[in-house]
DNA sequence: TGTACATCAGTGAACGCGCGTTCACTGATGTAC
DNA sequence: TGTACATCAGTGAACGCGCGTTCACTGATGTAC
């Protein structure tokens, strides 16, 4: 049932595709406020122009670049969260995760730890919503849990909150760690892995 | 004992300052990647090779603006661990002096967070180093608490790790909550404290 | 205290350059019959 | 299947503009005697 896209369809998006790709490793070393329209397309290949049949401004390019780094992820955490195991398993896997995905999408995650607080304001908000939106299936899904069911509806959000943000810092630690080899990934793995020990035991005396 | 400085001197380091202050407010939308000398300059009221006086480009100047924002927070932070207290004191009044802090000094809290993990190399370095700072003050004063005497080395730093970085988080949320009104400002503060409480609890039962 | 010289923060003109945006265009792809 | 017209992704020239940096300068401040 797939719906078949004419050539020049496939030709726009491969295009459109190849504006992202050229953004994204040009923000390995500046931030999106500073990012040209001339640069990009001049990295890919096309006519400055070209970039107006994409694009409105580089602004508009960053809240597509967020949609494509952190749109597919909602998925991901769901299954995360509905994995089986005790609570060392479930953080250990769960680190392991992130380490993968880091090391698969560098360039995203640098994009969305750069912007998160960074200088484009449409940018940060789009960020800011699908962070809000991670949290908001992190806290629906500790409501199912024995151990929180208990808790008030803040106080869920709160531990929902703690658990994203901790997933942003550590996959920005681990990008940190990266060119330094094994060894310093290894310590970021083993310190995200106690922070998460530390927030467990918290969450398991919590109503003490 | 106190050093005279001639008028020359002084009207430099006046000058310095207002560059620096420009550069601040310009930074509100905006990332230090894409800041002008030019810009900067022209905000102050001098011409554009005045700058050349003062900083080699504006990534210098961005690194004299992490030093004046954090270099004077090793003191407080040096107090604040000092202060006594039980354990919901010690959260109340930490949480009500980052509230202080970032009401104080907005422009400073922003461009820390937003450089922090932001396009200019030195600049993000120079943050690091500072957080870093903070965080063997951290664990130095961890050593001397009855409760993590015993702990190993590495979970203390991974607990002076979290206090730090939970203080940036929570400086940030505060900048984000102010133009919301007080009601959003009391609702980052519960957050904060919250959180302070799970680590609190962590804490208290790291070695079971 | 007064004088003669040195220092140096800030000036202003000039430079070459790359920027974002506009516009009319081209030619391959899509569509209707 | 073939033809005639419409669409539209990408082009290339042109524009005005602000950028970072250089340079020789000015004139107030500092210093030595």
């Amino acid at each position: 049932m797939s719906h078949t896209v004419g050539v020049r369809e496939a030709q726009k998006q491969k295009t459109r595709k190849a504006l992202m790709d050229a953004a994204l490793v040009l923000l390995e070393d500046q931030s999106l406020s500073s990012l040209g329209l001339r640069e990009v397309t001049r990295a890919v290949g096309v006519a400055p122009t070209a970039f107006y049949r994409h694009f409105r401004d580089t602004a508009d390019l960053g809240v597509a670049l967020v949609d494509e780094a952190l749109g597919g992820l909602h998925a991901v955490i769901r299954a995360t969260l509905a994995a089986t195991g005790d609570s060392a398993e479930r953080i250990d896997s769960t680190v392991g995760l992130i380490a993968r995905h880091v090391h698969a999408y560098p360039a995203h995650v640098r994009f969305i730890t750069r912007e998160r607080h960074g200088g484009v304001e449409r940018v940060r908000t789009a960020i800011g919503r699908q962070l809000s939106l991670f949290a908001d299936e992190v806290a629906a899904w500790l409501a199912t849990q024995p151990d929180c069911a208990a808790w008030c509806e803040d106080d869920r959000r709160m531990l929902a909150h703690v658990y994203v943000d901790h997933m942003v810092m550590t996959a920005s630690a681990f990008l940190e760690a990266e060119p330094y080899g094994a060894e310093r990934v290894g310590a970021a793995a083993s310190l995200a892995r106690r922070q998460l020990r530390l927030v467990s035991l918290g969450r398991r005396h919590w109503l003490d």
